[in-house]
DNA sequence: CGCGAATGTGAAACAAATTCATTAAATTCA
DNA sequence: TGAATTTAATGAATTTGTTTCACATTCGCG
């Protein structure tokens, strides 16, 4: 027989109670199923739990060691049960983010401080480092929001809009592209490209113009920071092609100008991909409100 | 099925090796068994412990929590069960102990000191508040060694002996009674005693010589720390009666002579009360060995 | 699409904990 | 002190729960 939390309870009870038969009352038992309970602890460990001179059981000094354990150790399980409650209850989950695109951290941020208010027991991060396979994460419950802008056809997983966006071509107002008031694949022959650091794959610039044209910009420079691709920019070290309402947000500096781009001019959409299971679930749905309301708010601006 | 420390160790394992079969071999159960186990324990918590979606079983949120409570609980428990493996190997122990005899704190401390160096893992401590019922206390389990100068002839204790000492009459040099070469209970009718604050039956001066002769002293008064009943003594603001070793111990003034007292005269022997089935254990043992030996250390003082 | 590895399931076997009935022991109180 | 009462221990029977066995199912990968 090894201790076990049934033991545990025991001890304390009987610790509380001070005697076995009202610790078996307290615990739904008969006296007899304790008494053989702590001979089963005692056979098993090899010490004496209570000193059995008495009538009344008293502590052995070590059942002053496993009540002390019981004390530690108890409370925490509770804690456990608590936490399985409140997430069976839906007030508590994981929130775990994946993006695809990079700018969106620019939005995502207030969304997240908002949420996290509202739900205090939900565990909010953002997963880096899945810019690629985030719909296969989202699958394998690594992660269970994807923000992307390229839906897939999956059964199982649902992609909620969240807001349109076009890329537009940002340049310095002393680049020469800014006197042209369309810019085509061919003007980024003779640039140098600032993006995000991540794959082309996930950048409109490449995905939707120049991948298709067979274009190759003179040079490529990745940047972490909006903020920072915008003053490269401005100070005409580079252009860049960044979602409509990252620029209109940021605007340190007045001395770049942006244009429409011909061929991506379309617009695109950008998706909360959710696992169909999760997405009814209050605390998802409500991140997708949060978010959609964030892109109101920011589009106004 | 409520959770256990079954269910800890299993997901712990299965976390470990990244698999239910791995897992199993390592607890030498059956893959099934497992499979049994966290299906019993998702239907009685209501949550996913995994990702059932992918092949290699991965964590679910839910899980997750399983598995942090599990690390936190599994050691503690692995300390309980060293602590257990420590008093049955007879390193740990507890060593609570009762003196009847007030002034024995003098002595006993450098013991304890000594002591605990050689057995770190004994629990050592002095029980005040038992100077009474001090050996209805050890057979109780309450404490594990009395000390105390009144053998009774219990089955189940043994009394190991300590050291032998006389109680001997202290005063101010200036008392008259200091002119006497002898004291006698009759001495004491007109003098303020000053004893330690315990029970008069546990006063040698009051069970050996005052109580058997009918004497009350002109006042009493109780003080704490033998020092400061010496200091009392010297500055003649009462006479007092205390073990010969205690006041040869500590010789902060001289201004008190100490005089034999008829009656109780005759030598007093100290003992280690202890119950049968723990004398023999080697920290026991071994404590009252370092008694005898400090014992023999202060007689020559 | 099918093979192999991994997990899930149900019935049976097995193991363990609990109960019932009773005994033994200690404590209380007259 | 001794009878009454409270409290704990014991052993056999029963119930409960866990594990195994044998087989079905699912998933991933070539």
């Amino acid at each position: 027989m090894r201790i076990d939390f049934r033991h545990l309870r025991t001890i304390k009870a009987i610790h509380d109670t001070g005697g076995l038969a009202r610790a078996a009352d307290q615990l739904n038992m008969t006296q007899s199923a304790l008494s053989h309970q702590i001979k089963g602890i005692e056979d098993q460990a090899g010490v004496a739990l209570f000193a059995r001179r008495t009538k009344p059981l008293r502590l052995s000094a070590a059942g002053e060691k496993l009540l002390a354990a019981a004390e530690d150790i108890l409370p925490r399980m509770a804690a456990l049960e608590a936490d399985f409650a409140g997430l069976v209850s839906g007030k508590a989950g994981r929130m775990h983010i994946a993006i695809e695109c990079h700018a969106c951290f620019e939005w995502l941020f207030p969304v997240l401080e908002q949420f996290r208010k509202a739900w205090p027991e939900v565990d909010v991060d953002i997963r880096p480092g899945l810019a690629f396979d985030a719909l296969p994460a989202l699958r394998r419950e690594e992660v269970d929001l994807v923000v992307s802008s390229d839906p897939e056809d999956l059964s199982e997983t649902d992609f909620t809009p969240l807001f349109d966006y076009e890329p537009v071509f940002v340049a310095s107002a002393q680049n020469p592209l800014a006197a042209k008031s369309v810019i085509e694949a061919e003007d980024f022959r003779d640039q140098t490209l600032i993006t995000y650091p991540v794959d082309r794959a996930r950048l409109d610039v490449f995905s939707q113009l120049l991948t298709p044209a067979k274009v190759e910009p003179a040079a490529l420079r990745q940047v972490e920071l909006t903020a920072v691709i915008l003053l490269l920019v401005a100070s005409n070290r580079g252009v860049a092609v960044l979602p409509d309402w990252v620029v209109s947000q940021i605007k340190y500096n007045a001395d770049y100008v942006t244009r429409p781009l011909t061929k991506s001019g379309k617009t695109r959409r950008l998706f909360a991909a959710t696992r169909a299971e999760d997405t009814q679930r209050p605390f998802v749905a409500h991140l997708i409100r949060l978010a959609r309301q964030e892109a109101v708010r920011m589009q106004r601006a």
